[in-house]
DNA sequence: TGGATAAATGAACAATGTTCATTTATCTTT
DNA sequence: AAAGATAAATGAACATTGTTCATTTATCCA
């Protein structure tokens, strides 16, 4: 019946409202300030109407997370073009922390942020599928590498994981603002000088 | 005078009471859970009472996140006995990440949490003297390693960093759950086959 | 002992997420 | 087209949070 696939669309339609008010509130005010009745201003409905089409809070910062990782994707999928696996992998990670740092609320809301993986449980679904395929592409970039000879008598899983972590590492001291005060020279160049280092680790094996 | 000294001795009992029970609450029920009227509950006191002895909640959270520095000093100083650079290093990162993984909540008021920084920023404190004092003696360690042939081309500030955020990173994705679901081989010892992975690495610099 | 100083109190406020009985709009059927 | 049924939208109300501050209670000192 095409009353109902109109009905549906619209739904989706106010779905995809209260989303993109919440994500312009979201990377404007940040995370933190973001309040349902904020969203709902936003959007000029009333409190109640955010609640008929998301189950909760969690549920919104869900989606916003999955949006975030249909972005961080994006990036990364750009990487395609580049056929040598190493240079791929240092790419990887370049493309990953300038995410990070340009878009850090949303990257802590991606990695950092109980609400996305409280959401999954509170729906019985174990599965946190935007996080595996991203860690999928680095896995198989890594694997990769191994195949061309490097990262000999390395283990795929653990050092993936290890690079992963080191990345992470960085942005998430950033962000945190635990970098600022810890370190004497360049703090604002210090990622970039850093990962030039981990860099140099990893290029030798 | 002798009554001045008993009672600024009194008011600093009556503080530590307080810090006491907030830590209690924070390893008990988690950091999220620790509300102020369950603190002044639990020291059987009022909830405005609370707030002659500390500024606000942040402040609270400030001691507690010293308190924690204070545990993972601890902890780190009976490094000392260990006299060759590159062991006493790689034993660091252990006592770090066993620190983190066995400390959740205080590891993420450390290193993840907003409120400390915040409450530096509102006392016009730029010095995160805490932070800076731990990551001093990683960057003093990487030091003796360079000193005795180690790490040759890198440089000490940025290197350290990497290593402070591989170690961090393999924290921060495991305390907010996100190994979980993405490794698929031994989720639970992940950790320790990756610090292995990472050992491996810089262990030939 | 009485007046001053300090400490403790808890009611009250604003902001938050969330619920739900009620109202309003839309659709379906006769 | 009207009426009854279904769906959508509403916003007042609730519980919980951090925080404030006039008031009460305790302590000290002259």
């Amino acid at each position: 019946m095409g009353t109902s696939e109109r009905k549906a669309k619209e739904k989706e339609e106010i779905k995809t409202l209260i989303l993109n008010a919440a994500k312009k509130l979201f990377v404007k005010i940040g995370n933190e300030q973001v309040t349902i009745r904020k969203i709902a201003e936003e959007i000029e409905y009333s409190v109640g109407t955010v609640y008929v089409y998301f189950k909760d809070k969690n549920d919104i910062l869900n989606e916003l997370h999955r949006q975030g990782f249909g972005q961080l994707g994006s990036a990364i999928g750009i990487l395609k073009s580049v056929s040598d696996p190493m240079e791929r992998l240092k790419a990887l990670g370049r493309v990953y922390f300038h995410f990070a740092l340009d878009n850090p609320d949303m990257y802590d809301l991606m990695f950092n942020m109980k609400a996305p993986m409280e959401f999954l449980e509170a729906m019985q679904k174990e599965e946190w599928n935007e996080g595996k395929a991203t860690f999928d592409v680095l896995r198989k970039n890594v694997e990769k590498c191994m195949e061309s000879g490097h990262f000999k008598g390395h283990q795929l899983e653990p050092l993936s994981f290890v690079i992963w972590s080191t990345v992470h590492g960085m942005c998430s001291l950033h962000i945190s603002q635990r970098v600022k005060g810890v370190i004497i020279e360049n703090p604002e160049s210090i990622i970039e000088k850093a990962y030039e280092e981990f860099v140099a680790l990893i290029d030798k094996e």
